[in-house]
DNA sequence: TTACTATGTGAGTATGTTATCACGAACGAG
DNA sequence: CTCGTTCGTGATAACATACTCACATAGTAA
C-alpha cells in the first residue's frame, strides 16, 4: 500500500466527510442556483444560525463553498463546481440501490 | 424545508459518511476488479484483520459492499456499481480544486 | 478428537462530531 | 453616539466513531 495512494485517500475521506451530513448536502443543493446569505441558509434548512455558521466553516475549510462578505452578511456559493454533479452521482446510486433492493424481493 | 427532502438528505449522507475513511475508499478501490477475502483486504490496505472486518461491517450495513461465505473465507463486494463511478468523480473535485488553487496563486 | 485458520464481536479507551447557549466583533440605520 | 442585526466562536454536553486486545465461532485438515 503506497504511503501516496494513502494520501490521496485521506483526501477523498475529508471531502466526503464534509458532504456527509444531511443539514450540509442541504445547504449544497440550496447554493444551487447562486449565493446566499447565512441568515436566508440558515431559515431554508431549519436550523439554528450558529449551527449553520459551523458546518459552513467545515464545508469552507474543506474546499466545498466559499464566503464573501458583504457588509454584515456573508454571501456563500459553492466553490467547485462539479460537487453537484457528484451529489446527482450519489443520489443515482442511491436509485440503484433501492432497485437491487426492490429486485431482490421479487426473486430476482 | 419538507421532511421527505430531509430524508432524502439524510439517505445521502449516510452513504457518504460510509465511504468517507481512508481505509474504506482503500478497501474499495481494491474491490474494483472483483470479490477478495478479508484476510487479502487487511494484508493490501495494511490494517489489523478486526479492524478491517469492523469498516466491512460500516460498509455493508449502508449498502456498499456485501459478502459471500464460502467455506471459513469471506468474499466481498462492491455491490452498487456506480460508486465507482461516484469517486472518480470525487477525484476529479479534487482536481478541479487544485486548480482552482493554483490559479488563484498565479494571480487568476 | 486436536490443531490451525479466517472471521467477527464484546469491552475498553481515545478521539472526533454535533448541537446549544451565551457572548463578542463588525457593520448599518437613525 | 445608541440600537438592532448578522455572523462567528468559546464552552459544554451528548453522542458517534475508530482502534486494539482478547475471545468466540465456524470451518478445514490431519
Amino acid at each position: 500500500m503506497d504511503e501516496a495512494q494513502m494520501d490521496l485517500y485521506r483526501l477523498k475521506a475529508d471531502l466526503l466527510k464534509a458532504a456527509g451530513h444531511p443539514i450540509r448536502l442541504a445547504v449544497i443543493d440550496f447554493l444551487r442556483d447562486g449565493e446566499e446569505c447565512v441568515c436566508r441558509i440558515a431559515e431554508h434548512v431549519g436550523a439554528e444560525r450558529s449551527n449553520v455558521s459551523r458546518h459552513l466553516a467545515v464545508m469552507t475549510k474543506a474546499g466545498l463553498v466559499a464566503g464573501r462578505k458583504d457588509g454584515t452578511m456573508v454571501y456563500y456559493r459553492v466553490r467547485i463546481p462539479c460537487v453537484i454533479d457528484c451529489l446527482d452521482c450519489i443520489e443515482q446510486c442511491l436509485r440503484e440501490r433501492v432497485e437491487a433492493e426492490a429486485a431482490l424481493l421479487n426473486g430476482g
